[in-house]
DNA sequence: CGTACTATACAGACCTGTCTGTTTGGTTTG
DNA sequence: CAAACCAAACAGACAGGTCTGTATAGTACG
């Protein structure tokens, strides 16, 4: 039992936590269910209880990748906006953080889409949604620089974003966020140079 | 044998052509060999004499995809650039008809760098190659309309690109080649507004 | 004859998911 | 308190299928 729908299980959670690191460094479908309940140090059953099948673990691991996405997102970005940056400049500082973490290779939502291929599968659904919102947060990020303006801005932004994580993992380096950080900052109506 | 290096053997043309289809369609790691030469209607030896292993053919169909999306973009941008577009207006048409394309699943690149998730194998230094030239290949296509001030806004306009595919993957729809658009002129200097 | 291809069987690893039975630790109930 | 119960996790074998890659023997054809 928990009192907020948080703790569950021990197990579960240690299966989820390898799942994730698993997934994310190899891939969905090269990672087996056995390798997973070896290095999480649980019986099958106990995962096929908790979980129903493979498929309904990469959900579960999803929902629990974007909990820690956001919780990354939100904790490093304070870091940068309490140093001075504008909530922008830090967006794009974390991302560059991100980029050059170790073990970074993309983006799990999107590696998950190509992986699952199957478009209707639940965990690509999740996925596609994740993107939604994730775009809905840039736009209201960039509201708060360019007021009302940020509704034909904010979707290029987004764009600027999704193909800077996209580069950062193919070429294995972090200019990305530079290169769109200054271009983002070049659509934005010019009010530059910050005046605080 | 073949005076250009072309043409080399049907079957082999063949299981390239079966392969690259099932692995854009369904993914790297879900497609089989015995499924590849079911379809390709060839004996499993035959595959086996001539790519040696799955990652040979991997990289044989890469290769194989870059040819013929090259081939596509020039005959694509051809057709548009004769009514009277400019060859960047051109570019992003021809990638909103590759977005609304049947079967439209995302870059091959990007998916394979993906599936494969090992950087160092073959078919993802590929992969990062072929990024690497169309990058090169966009830097080209601003020129024509920036001149020297294209070495700072093509790389965002790569950036654009790259993420209006993966969105456009994501998402199922091709507006993101629009937004792109948008992005990219309004980031070239004003001279808009067709001189011709 | 030799090259290219076919057909088929096979090895051995790995896959997901099921099943049986045991251990552990906490809760209820006599 | 102690006996009885129960849920969760454990260990590990197993079924049935798929995977890559190899081996072998036969066929079509220039």
């Amino acid at each position: 039992m928990n009192s907020a729908g948080t703790k569950k299980s021990a197990a579960r959670q240690r299966i989820i936590e390898t799942a994730e690191k698993l997934f994310y460094a190899e891939g969905i479908r090269a990672v087996g269910i056995d390798r997973i309940i070896a290095e999480a140090e649980v019986a099958k059953m106990t995962l096929y209880n908790h979980f129903g099948s493979k498929d309904d673990l990469i959900l579960a691991v999803l929902e629990y990748r974007e909990e820690q996405f956001d919780r990354f997102l939100e904790t490093t970005m304070q870091k940068f906006t309490n140093s001075g940056m504008d909530r922008l400049e830090a967006f794009f500082a974390t991302l560059k953080q991100w980029f050059e973490s170790k073990g970074f290779r993309g983006c799990s939502f999107i590696n998950a889409a190509v992986e699952l291929a199957e478009c209707e599968h639940p965990a690509s659904l999740f996925a596609a949604q994740h993107k939604r919102t994730f775009q809905s947060m840039i736009q209201e990020i960039v509201t708060e620089i360019a007021g009302s303006k940020a509704d034909s801005v904010a979707p290029a932004i987004t764009l600027l974003i999704e193909g800077a994580i996209v580069t950062a993992m193919m070429q294995r380096n972090s200019n990305s966020a530079d290169v769109a950080l200054e271009a983002a900052l070049a659509l934005l109506p010019k009010k530059r140079k910050k005046q605080k």
